[in-house]
DNA sequence: TTATATAATATTGGTTAACTTTTAAAGAAC
DNA sequence: GTTCTTTAAAAGTTAACCAATATTATATAA
C-alpha cells in the first residue's frame, strides 16, 4: 500500500474540509493512485484524530467530486477517469487559501506568456480597450467601491490582446472562481491597510499597461510576473499566519 | 419558505444517493431558489425518513457539487450555481491545424513556468522519473515503434516534480487531447524525414533533463521554450503548406 | 488432496443519542 | 434608541451500536 501522513488537522473552517483537502492533496500529489484503496475509515479516524462521521462526510465530498468511488465491504478507492473530460477546479479548492496559492502559480504562467503575446500583437483598439480597464479600476478605487470586477476585466482585456482565444477562456474560467474566493482575502486584509494595497496593485496595472502600450514583451513579461507574484505573496503570508493563530 | 415534498427514500443505491438526487431534482426543479435556506437537517430526516448522518452526507455531497453552501448555526442555502463551469476544449478544436496551434501557445505557457518550478523544487525521486521517462522514449524511438505516450509522460514526470498539482491536472487534460491530434502531425511528417525530426525532439528533451538537472530555472525556461516553439514552427509550417495546397 | 460449505473478520452503510459551537433574534438594561 | 444578555435554533462533532457485503481462513466431505 502507498505510504502516507496525513496531517492532524486542526480546527479551522470545519474538521470535514480540513480532512477534505488532506485527502484531496495526498491523492493529487499522487500518494494514492488511481485504483489505490484509501485507508479504512477506522485508520483514516486514528490518523487525523477526528470522528467516523468527519470521515464519512470527507468520503462524501470526494465522491461527489468523482475523485473516489466506495463499495460496501471493500472499501474505498481511487477513480481512474479523473479528468479527461474538462479541467476543471472545484469551489472548495478555490476558497482553501494554500490550493488559491497552487491556483495563482497556474494562473501566473499562463498570464506571463499572455502578456508577452499581447505585447507583440496588440491592436490599438485593443490597446485602448486595456487602459479603458484600468481607468474604470482607477475610478471605482478613489471611490472606495468594490473594484474586483474590474481588475478582472482588466486581465481579460490583455487575454483578448493576446489574440489567442484559449488565453481568454483560461482567464474567464479561473477568474470566475477567483472572484468569490478573493473576497475572502479583501476582508482579511482591510485590517491592514486595503487602500494602500490597492494602490499598489493598481500601480502595477498601470506598469502592464506601459509595458503592452510599448510592445515591450520582456517588460510585459516581468511586469506580469511582479503582478501575480505579489499577489501569492500575500496569499502566502496570510496563509502562515492562520497557521501562527493555530498554534497558539 | 418555498415548498417542498421530498419522497420518502427506499432503498435502492444507497440511502444517501437517493435523498442527493432527490434534493438535487428540487433545487433544479426550481422548488429552492439561489439564496433560498434548505429545510433544516431535523426537517429532512422526517421528511424523509432517514437519520441525520444521511442527510449531512447528502448535504456534504451537494456542497462538493457547489449547488448549495451551509452556515454553522443558521442553515443551508443555495448557491448561484453558475460554477460548474468548467475549462473545456472540444475534439474538433484538438484536430484543427490552427487551433491546435493556440492550444500549443497556451500549453507551452504552462509548461516554461512549470519547468522552471520544477528545476528549483525537484526531489532526487522525481529527477530520476524524468530520466527513466525519456530514456524509455530514446528506446521506443530506437526500436522504431510509436513515441507518443512516452513523450507525454516525459511532460507529466515534469509536471510532478513542480509540486503543485494543478500543473500535473492541466496537462493530463490538455496532453490527452493532444494524443489523437499528433497522430495526424506524424503521419504527414513521415513525408520528410520523421526519423530525423525524433532526433531533434529527443536532443531537445535532454536539454530539458539537463537543465532541470542542474536546477538552473531560467536554462529549464529556455529549454522548454525551444521544444514547445519548435513544435508550433512545425504545426505552422504544415498549417501553410495546407493553405499553398488549397490554393493551387 | 481438492473442492465446497461455513465461520470469522474487515469494511462500508446506516441508526440513534448526546454534546459543542455558532449564529440570529428576542428581551432586558441603560 | 442603543447596547448588552439571554435563549433558542441550527449546523458541527462525537460515540456506540447494528446491518450489509466481500474477503479470508477454516473445517468438512468427497
Amino acid at each position: 500500500m502507498a505510504t502516507f501522513q496525513l496531517a492532524r488537522v486542526q480546527k479551522s473552517g470545519g474538521l470535514t474540509t480540513e480532512l477534505v483537502e488532506s485527502l484531496r492533496a495526498e491523492i493529487l500529489k499522487g500518494n494514492f493512485k488511481t485504483g489505490d484503496k484509501l485507508p479504512s475509515s477506522k485508520i483514516i479516524e486514528q490518523q487525523s484524530g477526528v470522528s467516523r462521521s468527519v470521515v464519512r462526510e470527507a468520503i462524501a465530498q470526494l465522491k461527489a467530486e468523482g475523485l473516489v468511488d466506495s463499495k460496501q465491504g471493500v472499501g474505498v478507492f481511487v477513480t481512474s477517469k479523473k479528468n479527461t473530460q474538462s479541467f476543471q477546479i472545484t469551489k472548495a479548492e478555490f476558497e482553501s487559501i494554500h490550493n488559491a496559492i497552487q491556483i495563482l502559480e497556474l494562473r501566473m504562467s499562463v498570464e506571463v506568456e499572455m502578456g508577452a503575446m499581447a505585447a507583440v500583437k496588440r491592436s490599438d483598439d485593443q490597446m485602448q480597450n486595456i487602459t479603458n480597464c484600468m481607468l474604470n479600476m482607477e475610478n471605482k478605487i478613489s471611490q472606495g467601491e468594490d473594484s474586483i470586477a474590474e481588475d478582472f476585466a482588466f486581465h481579460k482585456a490583455i487575454a483578448d490582446a493576446s489574440g489567442n482565444p484559449y488565453f481568454r477562456r483560461f482567464i474567464d474560467y479561473i477568474g470566475s472562481g477567483v472572484i468569490p474566493a478573493r473576497e475572502m482575502i479583501t476582508n482579511y486584509e482591510n485590517g491592514f491597510g486595503s487602500d494602500k494595497l490597492l494602490a499598489v496593485i493598481q500601480e502595477e496595472h498601470r506598469q502592464i499597461c506601459r509595458a503592452i502600450e510599448s510592445q515591450d514583451s520582456d517588460l510585459a513579461r516581468a511586469s506580469i510576473k511582479a503582478h501575480l507574484g505579489n499577489s501569492i505573496k500575500r496569499h502566502s503570508q496570510i496563509e502562515e499566519s492562520f497557521n501562527i493563530n493555530q498554534e497558539q
